[in-house]
DNA sequence: ACGCTAAAACGAAAATGCTT
DNA sequence: AAGCATTTTCGTTTTAGCGT
């Protein structure tokens, strides 16, 4: 039996008390996975393995072996120390491994392979963020006073703690950050995305909402000082003062060169960026000096032919201080850039591991690093108790604007030219069994099949089947469609009062080139796409007829001369609109669906005569078209 | 956090209209 | 009727809620 990763007390209980687990099914071994994938994966499972177990013992399995099996010291430590506090008994047993292949590989080593003496590396580590750990740590003390995690004004203080933390570890400004981010995501999203601003929107409303006010003044003071760091970040951060120190000795002024190991692609661009801007005229000789890798790739490049060149180390994670310690090229003196906290905890799993017997071969470098670090640690003026500072990823993430979320749509072109899309579902006609219309995948209909495609006319005799949507819908859909009205009646009176033009193209000339003077970047929005929002009196159409995203909107409001408040109103119209009509259009196909395909539950709930179904089945029998092509969706690319 | 769904917005191209 | 502007149409892309 296999557990998901997902599951709590409630499924472990019934899992365990399954049939199935009973006399021969009795399972000999519980098999607990701890590796660091499945740490990435889901790292609260990881740490419910000590209450899983706990669970099992308690629960009828109290005398089936169980091992768990890690590849992380740290979880390793972690997990020793909770099982012992359960008082479950266990031995631990530990390896030394060097293959990339580790825990199942097909080319095991040979039992008594241990690895090869370590030539001794000293360190050189800087630690880089007290200020920002210090800031970080007032933000999470004043949790405490927020209520509940899952509660917005916790996820505030956090996520401001958490900001502050990754923008002080960036190896660039701050202003190279945002500057990056407007040039890449063109969305009002995109340029927000590791911005302040929202952070501190979240802390104001969590402000507001009056359940810090005991506590008041002392967030006051976080926000300000967060604000106060932030502007001296903004042409360097503490980390980017460091890397820029780094290059400037070891490409500029040595020219021997430098390798920086920066944690992902985009702070390599980051980190370019900056050091193009700080270093001006020295720029293109010293980027030729330096030698760009990141996390992943530094483990390979690392092995060949890079002696005597120096190395620096931007962060540190547990794939960096595996390569740090066991790497058999690490150059002397390698420089490590490192967050407090991270120092500390780092230094914990070197003390601990450096006990450990199969890592004898190691034990020189862990003890240079462990040194290097507590020494480094001691210098830290006015030391905070790091410690308490909980763990957390100090890199910001980026949303890949790749279009990464490509939908996984089936294609069907069907006989007669027609062609059907779809997702997961689609209804397959086959005339002999008993209901002849049955749910299929969209990955199981092949060439030939005879598949579902409701026509127009089959959609408004359903619709009329239905009288119940008239006053069902109408109620809720009327104030909404009325205030829908409003904007839109607002838009055409001010055409008329402030354009001089009656035509729809040269009004929407006008309003763009008013747009564009109002904001150059609204040269980027077509006039096809203002003429669009200006398609309001058609009648039957229910389509709010507005930019998609709020930036443009609000220029388009702008150029009419609405007050930015009136469009704040009028873009939260529109927003209802769309959805209601998202929310209707649901519901009616699912309507008809349940008429057409469950007609039993239909006659009885809906109220829909047995005749009226039995003629519309008849109808649905006209909407059926032969599959002649089928287009798969294109596959998922895995990127590892 | 992710997949599913339906509608809205979009961009390009086709169709239509209007002028010369 | 050619040449241009204006609409309409069509296929594609984006968005948002819901359920899991």
């Amino acid at each position: 039996m296999a557990m998901h990763y997902m599951a709590r007390k409630g499924a472990w209980r019934t899992a365990l008390t399954t049939p199935a687990l009973k006399g021969q099914g009795r399972p000999e071994l519980l098999l607990l996975d701890a590796t660091s994938a499945a740490n990435n994966t889901s790292s609260s499972a990881v740490k419910r393995i000590p209450d899983f177990l706990l669970f099992t013992r308690e629960n009828g399995f109290a005398d089936t072996g169980a091992v768990i099996v890690t590849d992380d010291p740290k979880t390793f430590f972690i997990l020793q120390a909770r099982l012992s506090k359960f008082k479950l008994i266990f031995s631990t047993k530990e390896w030394a491994v060097e293959a990339s292949d580790v825990l199942l590989s097909a080319h095991p080593v040979a039992p008594d392979w241990v690895p090869a003496q370590r030539s001794s590396s000293n360190f050189n580590v800087s630690i880089v963020d007290r200020d920002a750990s210090q800031l970080a740590l007032a933000f999470q003390r004043l949790t405490a006073s927020a209520g509940s995690e899952e509660s917005p004004v916790y996820q505030a203080l956090l996520d401001a703690c958490l900001y502050v933390l990754r923008l002080s570890n960036m190896p660039a400004g701050y202003t190279d950050l945002t500057t990056a981010s407007a040039e890449a995501g063109e969305g009002d999203y995109g340029s927000q995305q590791n911005a302040w601003t929202p952070v501190k929107l979240k802390l104001a409303a969590a402000l507001d909402s009056g359940a810090l006010n005991k506590v008041r003044d002392a967030v006051e003071r976080a926000i300000a000082r967060a604000e106060k760091l932030i502007d001296d970040w903004n042409d360097a951060t503490p980390m980017a003062s460091r890397v820029l120190a780094e290059v400037q000795k070891h490409a500029v002024a040595d020219r021997q060169g430098i390798s920086l190991v920066l944690p992902n692609n985009r702070y390599v661009l980051l980190a370019q960026r900056f050091l193009k801007r700080k270093l001006e005229a020295d720029w293109a000789a010293a980027d030729e000096r330096i030698e760009w890798h990141t996390l992943s790739t530094v483990g390979k490049t690392l092995a060949s032919d890079r002696t005597g060149k120096h190395f620096t180390f931007v962060g540190i994670n547990p794939d960096v201080l595996r390569i740090l310690i066991t790497h058999p090229e690490m150059p002397h003196g390698s420089a490590v850039l490192v967050a407090y906290r991270q120092a500390e905890s780092t230094l914990t799993t070197l003390t601990s591991i450096k006990e450990v017997r199969a890592f004898k071969a190691y034990r020189d470098r862990i003890n240079l690093l462990a040194q290097e670090l507590e020494r480094r640690l001691a210098d830290v003026p006015n030391p905070l108790v790091i410690g308490k500072l909980r763990e957390m990823s100090l890199t910001f993430t980026f949303e890949d604007n790749s279009q990464s979320g490509e939908q996984a749509y089936y294609k069907f072109e069907l006989e007669g030219g027609g062609r059907s899309y779809a997702a997961g579902w689609v209804y397959r006609h086959m005339p002999d069994e008993d209901p002849p219309f049955r749910r299929a995948a969209a990955s199981a209909i092949q060439p030939g099949d005879f598949i579902f495609d409701m026509s127009d006319e089959l959609r408004a005799k359903l619709e009329s089947s239905l009288q119940m949507n008239n006053e069902d819908v109408s109620s809720v859909v009327d104030p909404v469609r009325m205030l829908l009205k409003l904007y839109h009646d607002d838009v055409q009176r001010r055409c008329a009062l402030m354009f001089t033009s009656t035509k729809r193209s040269a009004l929407a000339r006008e309003i763009h080139a008013k747009m564009v003077e109002l904001d150059p970047k609204a040269a980027d929005c077509r006039p096809g796409r203002v003429y669009y929002w200006l398609a309001l009196q058609a009648k039957d159409d229910t389509r709010p007829h507005a930019a998609q995203d709020s930036k443009y909107f609000k220029v388009f409001c702008k150029a009419l001369g609405i007050t930015d408040e009136a469009a704040e109103q009028h873009w939260g119209f529109v927003r209802n609109a769309r959805r209601l009509n998202q929310c209707l259009g649901r519901e009616l196909v699912a309507r008809y669906a349940e008429i057409l395909f469950q007609p039993e539950s239909a006659a009885t709930y809906r109220k829909v005569p047995e005749d009226v179904i039995r003629q519309l089945q008849q109808e649905a029998l006209r909407c059926i078209y032969r599959v002649e092509h089928i287009v798969p969706p294109p596959a998922r690319l895995i990127t590892s």
